[in-house]
DNA sequence: GATGAATGAGTGTTCATTCAT
DNA sequence: AATGAATGAACACTCATTCAT
């Protein structure tokens, strides 16, 4: 009962808080603000979310969670395709180029909201969901690379093959952030997703073919 | 007369601004704890200083300045060597990495103020700062773009062409940030810049040789 | 439900503000004495006031809009009489007087509040009123003088007409101020508007029958 | 010796603080801008203004005191005639009209500073230059009145009478403050001042044959 | 005669948050 | 489920003035 209200309000506020906090940032950002443009009390807004951050979680946390879920499986399945890699072999990267398209497509679903992550969250505690992105993705790259590499377990790895993988990693988010910010829509992002395809590819092989 | 002291009063004023910023950004940052942790009152801060703005760019500013004035130089060497440059013919990439060493001196030599440009700036108007570096690289890039590409000129290159070196321009520019804020010590940064210039040239052949 | 605490700190607020804007003029009369003598604390006083204006406008604005609406009533009703005035004929002042004694209860209903916008409003929005009644009296004089002049129309009138009738209006105004400011009371003060009305009847008679 | 820069520092200081004074009105005009638009320091005006307020004396005092001298030499004379006067004999307004000249001629000799007393002067201590202008008119009204009204003595004044003259007295001084804002130059105000004659004159015999 | 550094109290205003009702 | 009043600390910034040199 009362139900119906009760959406309607959450809705009216997280629709008025990714208002403000895309256009001012989560620090510039104004709880009083976003309620009156809500229509609604700051007693509402406090009885609905804990804090400013939890409201910020509101309008972001879902499709945080979602890419976080598409990236986890695609990377659990690359993982097992690794594991049948022997040096020498081809590798068919048409796969990763499928895994690619599948988080940008998650991106265009929730562009505004990622956008408002990348460049809007300092002072959040979302301000360093990139960087944690790319430490996520930095054990699946360390598994693709030592098989890649010819090592013959993940302890071989030196210092620098170490940091060369984390920095793969990180450029791997860069490249999708990249994309949502440069591209207006979901098509053309995929069609420039293939030249930067070429890029990474490139510099893998650069790098795993390096002494 | 009174110099000293004068040089003095700014010279807490800045060290204690650069302590603060460092710990909060630039939006959290307190002018009133910046005065009293440099003893100062802040008359005192406004007589030395124009606002807050002012206030960083005392502290961030000379190092940006000299950075981009590094940048700049080697860019135009490089831009040089280019207009030589015909299709097929080997590229002599240890010039670059060269040019990307001075850099990285550069970077290590304010190692503090530019961490504080790349993560505490939001809010001041140095918050672009990196973007803008980025775009500095861009018109570089191109050039080498269409030359290696063996276009007869910038006007043949295409939409997707022009993204992609955009994103090599941004591209280079987060190699040296994540170089500064990965490792401790120029000598280490030195060290792995060769494994990143592995990458990066792998990237820039595989964007050249694809279709 | 809360009712009469509200009413009551905003009581308060009105009364110290009235209290502070009084003793030191709107500009050098400060947010935060008036909140301490209230009792209250600053953000109480900005969940009901705006800004500064804001509350000087909670002061007077009402008794300046009464004001307005007697002055302007009134003058409308003389409007209608002086359409059948023709030269030669004797005009009623006796109207015209009982007008003014209207005014003037109405400025010692609000004694304070007025005298507070005739000599401490500067650097608030209410800074020009005393210039602005002139000016809406104007319209009004302009009408009286080119009837009693004997005019065909308003298009008649020089220059130097228009400037008489100008100052006529601002005295009028400043024969209010005067009374409000030099009588403790609007019984003292209705008495003397009968000095003041003969000296204006004289002055207008003056300008009328001069070349 | 050192006369000459010593004059010119003053000279600069007197220029930027009219400038100033005049665009902001004496409470918000900031000592600060006004040395810094003079090309000197604080603690050079310092040496020279004892305080804010003896700035201000510095840019309006001596057209304040030229004007003050000029209005009390003009009433000496006046107040010699009034003293041959009877009642029902034809004064001679003349002269008061060449008096009233004169000072509208000094008024436009400082017209820039006037104006600045007259409206930028709240805060200093020329707040109360106009009403000590009336005060010092009505002695001299005083004497005219209570001959005019073929009084024996000025004690047989009554409490109207008072009142009516000290109104008259205040009327006087904003007629010449009316000219001097509302007239572009000295001659448009001698020729406005005419007309103003008719109705102050008008306005003195409504007062005089009255009850 | 003039500098320039420094004071310290003050300004209006905004903020996220709380809580009795 | 929601109101609306209130808190109190914090903010960047400005001011007239002083004084050793």
């Amino acid at each position: 009962m009362g139900n119906d209200n009760t959406k309607e309000t959450v809705d009216k506020l997280l629709k008025s808080a990714k208002k403000e906090f895309t256009e001012k940032g989560y620090m510039k950002a104004s709880l009083r603000n976003i309620c009156k443009e809500a229509g609604v009390t700051t007693g509402a807004l406090y009885f609905f979310f804990k804090d400013k951050d939890d409201l910020f979680r509101g309008v972001v946390g879902a499709p945080m969670a979602e890419l976080r879920s598409v990236i986890e499986s695609h990377m659990s399945i690359e993982e097992e395709d690794i594991k049948n890699y022997s040096p020498g072999m081809n590798i068919d990267l048409e796969d990763d180029l499928a895994a690619a398209a599948e988080v940008v497509k998650t991106l265009y679903k929730y562009k505004e909201e990622f956008e408002l992550v990348i460049s809007g969250s300092q002072g959040s505690s979302f301000e360093n969901a990139i960087d944690d992105m790319a430490d996520l993705m930095n054990n699946h790259y360390t598994e693709m690379f030592w098989h890649m590499k010819g090592y013959k377990s993940k302890k071989h790895m030196t210092k620098e093959d170490k940091f060369i993988v984390h920095w793969m990693s990180h450029d791997q988010v860069d490249i999708f952030v990249h994309l949502l910010t440069h591209c207006p829509n979901e098509k053309e992002a995929l069609k420039q997703l293939k030249g930067m395809f070429s890029y990474i590819t490139g510099g893998w092989f650069g790098v795993i073919n390096n002494a």
